[in-house]
DNA sequence: TCGTTTATAAATTATTTTCTGTACGTTCTT
DNA sequence: AAGAACGTACAGAAAATAATTTATAAACGA
């Protein structure tokens, strides 16, 4: 709160309290990033905070232990919201928040789609083919098991074709594509 | 498994194998939903399963208590991916799936976004009104609260942007619009 | 090279979440 | 009306997660 210094202490006060307001939304609702809300308040102090900030510095404004600093600054590195720079002078590390929030959106639904899409697409893909070998092995004679292999069958293909639709859209995401059924506001 | 009764003891282990598979998958990625892994696997043993399900039949199958099946039944009804389904001569209540992934995804994501947008945006709203009465009453000599003001104001406004961008993709999954940029597959 | 400062790893403690067993109210059957 | 079957609220046990403290490693300056 360096920069509130020497301001007057009812507008200090007033000021404050907008930001609290705004840092304690966003922590809040940082959950949809996976993010405790500790981590998510801390992001918020760097959001409004005017240059980057150190550990220490980010200890001491959310009174909480470096180490969980630590712990909090790389999962925020990790998500790409916020970027370690380099000043000259000091040797503790500097972060401060990347402002592209688009972006951040789309980074992280992308990582976390995906990742969930393809591990089931793989799943599904290695349990249809054994399906498809039962169907082989068993012969049209036996229509119980044909009906039930079929009905399986079709659950899978179902839901493939839904992750590949979902697929386009993560892929729509990370080209910007996306931007173009729904656009940024003009500046 | 009752469905499996009469089968070849060697084909019933493979078709079991090979669902097991996929409910796990499933299972572990249902935490896209905020979904916890057992309820994720419940899921996923009521897609496989042909018809309705029962808690004690979900409780046989998942060896979990019964108390354990109501609550995660009452998720998946509050997020709509499965249906409470009347069924004659039974006492029970039955449950199966909602087999439409892609309104899953819409009404799931949707909610979840909307909630947070809105509160962020109402305080920020609330702070950006304080922040210029702040500006007003400062009047213009006092140079470093002013820009200390402006660009607080300045990181509202570009947030605010974005989160009625994000506003109008919500609508797009909500409308269904999403699917002239993305369609789903011809059939 | 040695002492300091900074960042992180490991171990511990605290808190939260998930799961279970019991108890209770409701609905259905007789 | 009595008894049984069913679903769920509740309280506590168990498990998982988050945060702190302590200890170690790495980087720097003299």
């Amino acid at each position: 709160m360096n920069e509130l210094e020497g301001l007057s202490p009812d507008v200090a006060a007033r000021l404050t309290k907008a930001r609290e307001r705004v840092i304690d939304s966003i922590g809040k609702n940082m959950d949809l990033y996976g993010i405790t809300q500790s981590v998510g308040r801390m992001y918020g102090y760097m959001y409004f905070h005017n240059g980057p900030v150190t550990l220490d510095s980010l200890s001491a404004s959310m009174g909480m232990s470096k180490t969980s600093m630590s712990n909090g600054v790389r999962t925020l590195l990790d998500l790409k919201m916020i970027d370690k720079v380099w000043s000259k002078g000091s040797r503790k590390d500097q972060y401060e928040v990347v402002p592209d929030w688009y972006a951040n959106f789309s980074d992280f639904f992308s990582i976390r789609w995906r990742k969930a899409v393809e591990a089931n697409m793989s799943a599904m893909s290695r349990s249809l083919r054994e399906i498809r070998e039962l169907m082989a092995e068993a012969g049209a004679e036996d229509e119980r098991l044909q009906s039930l292999l079929k009905s399986d069958e079709a659950k899978i293909n179902e839901a493939m074709k839904y992750y590949r639709w979902l697929l386009r859209l993560i892929e729509a995401l990370e080209t910007g594509k996306i931007f173009e059924l729904v656009p940024k506001e003009e500046e």
